[in-house]
DNA sequence: CTGAAAGCGCTTACAG
DNA sequence: CTGAAAGCGCTTACAG
């Protein structure tokens, strides 16, 4: 009993034998299928109890019609960040509801690690993938798609057959929140963006650019840093634009970490009085800074019920058949002071 | 091929029979296993892509002689809290260097809801369990293990034959944090602190205490609050604490939302200079607060690769014999001001 | 309402 | 080196 090493489980044959039932009444008992004696209900759910019987999921969903698994896989750019852990989060609680469980991984933005996790996911027949995809494995995606697999992108657009798609409006939170910035008589603005690969980097700068050329301005490409990765790369570059001739009066930061990169060069010149900061995706105690930081505000938990929703529609079957629904959840502008300061004049 | 709803996918059968081998050389082939024919393993490769053969990792696993199903699982308390979510990140990278997957999923400190995700996990036959446990689940833990499958347990001391622990020197921290407020001439020191049901809360209590005995000072209970569960909570008992008679010069917040909110708390009375505060558990941009909030450091990526390696070390087999081992991570005081504020005179 | 048989997709002795 | 057979733990027609 305490060495667990080696030792047979206990199956349904053995509570069948030792209920005196056949397999297939232990099997319905377990499944709790209508239509069995209440009596041997009774006598085999006993035995099961007493023998210890512990019922194997993978076995069943192996012999079932269905082949379902009750699995679903999630494929994120890092489990870690708040963004994908507050999504997946979001979409554990939706699974549950239907008794279904969650795998998750890290693509870490690598198209080689991304097709890696959804190959080791299909392989073991979870029955449906939410993915944020890198953007350069759409034809896997279909791939998998094709064979069966429900598939829900989210964050990004992704134009694959019967592949929904959940995703925030970039373009129009970005054009919005820098329209304000103009409004306050700013025009000198930097614009911090993440890699060109990823499809909301283009979106937020589209949205930058539909600002600027609503006036009537060109985008000023100097004051422009794309491809930016890492909370201390956005910090480099504030820092320079900052330093620089002609600086920027206010700033916009497309995406978390480059948002904490660039408020925190700004502290390191101890200019986060004086020059306007706009942040893309909220952060921890943002509010608690002096002064607070002012963002577009996503909305994760939604982004993942939403996907979660759409998901297990087409995994319960029914209307798998249906085109593909492409559903935007709306950002927030969120003022809480540091893109309400006014150009130094 | 563009409807992909019930169609049979095509085993290792079709491949043998397309092949014109055995189904055991498939087998061999598609494992890697030495000994087959080179012509042989071509044909059979090759007859594979060619129809597009998906392997089976859970009918695999079920006849195999280890049943291993290549997949753990972790039950944090909630998969989108920083400390979870960073233990999680460190548990995939060490599960995916030996081709492991992980699930994932949140108890929300219901110990109800810690039996649920167990028994779903292992229904599912996990190959091993990573969790951070309420506390009121030893037995189910107990057996568990008996049945074979290894548990590590995070965070949290628990004492189990064979289970082993990767926990944090919360004693030990909060007291040297404490004793550093005594020594700046603090004399009355709040204790903000989790339920008391959590490990985690009562060590860091005993260590606030530790440093008061040491002091031969007792603990002023009415500056002791416990069983606080939100960041709300903590807002509250901190404005209480402060609007009162004879308040205290000092914080300790015993978790990282509560250090959040008696931080919040200061900044509404604007006392957020005047008053020292040191939380246990590190946050995103503690640092760009003014003044920025000192705390006792935890390590949760060490935690979480401790604990995978221990995990995986028995799942592999060999040392599964071994008694439990109780790893302990240190914490690291970083001071950034707040903690560095003296008593008010 | 019940059970013996077949079979899900695979791996593993076993015999050649 | 190779393949036919048995069987992992279960579900599902099928016949009674």
């Amino acid at each position: 009993m305490q060495d667990g090493e080696r030792r047979r489980s206990v199956t349904m044959r053995d509570v069948a034998r030792q209920a005196g039932v056949g397999l297939a009444t232990v099997s319905r008992v377990i499944n709790g299928k209508p239509g069995v004696a209440p009596e041997l209900v009774r006598r085999v759910t006993e035995t099961a109890r007493a023998l210890g019987y512990r019922h194997d999921v993978t076995a069943s969903s192996l012999r079932r019609a269905d082949r379902r698994t009750a699995t679903i896989a999630l494929v994120l750019e890092d489990v870690a960040n708040p963004f994908s852990s507050a999504l997946h989060r979001a979409v554990e609680d939706a699974a549950r509801e239907e008794g279904i469980l969650v795998l998750a991984g890290s693509s870490d933005e690598l198209p080689e690690r991304e097709r890696e996790l959804i190959d080791a996911f299909t392989l073991r027949r979870v029955d449906g993938l939410i993915v944020l995809p890198t953007g350069s494995t759409d034809e896997q995606l279909a791939a998998v798609r094709g064979h069966g697999t429900p598939i829900v992108c989210v964050d990004r657009l992704v134009e694959i057959d019967r592949v929904d798609t959940v995703t925030v409006d970039n373009r129009d939170g970005t054009w919005s929140a820098v329209r304000r910035l103009r409004a306050l008589g700013h025009r000198r603005i930097a614009f911090l963006g993440d890699l060109d690969s990823i499809w909301t980097a283009r979106q937020r700068f589209a949205g930058f650019a539909d600002a600027h050329a609503e006036a009537g301005r060109p985008v000023e490409e100097r004051l422009v840093r794309r491809g930016l990765r890492s909370e201390e790369a956005a910090h480099a570059a504030t820092t320079r634009l900052l330093t620089g001739g002609e600086p920027p009066t206010a700033v916009f930061a497309a995406q978390n970490l480059l948002t904490m990169g660039a408020r925190r060069a700004l502290q390191g010149l101890g200019v986060q009085e004086e020059v306007a900061l706009i942040g893309f995706d909220d952060f921890p105690v943002a509010d608690l800074l002096t002064p607070g930081v002012s963002v577009v505000a996503q909305d994760p938990a939604t982004v993942g019920r939403t996907a979660a929703r759409l998901l297990l529609s087409r995994v319960r079957g029914g209307d798998d058949h249906r085109p593909a629904r492409h559903v935007v959840v709306p950002t927030r502008y969120v003022a809480r002071g540091s893109g309400e300061i006014p150009p130094r004049t």
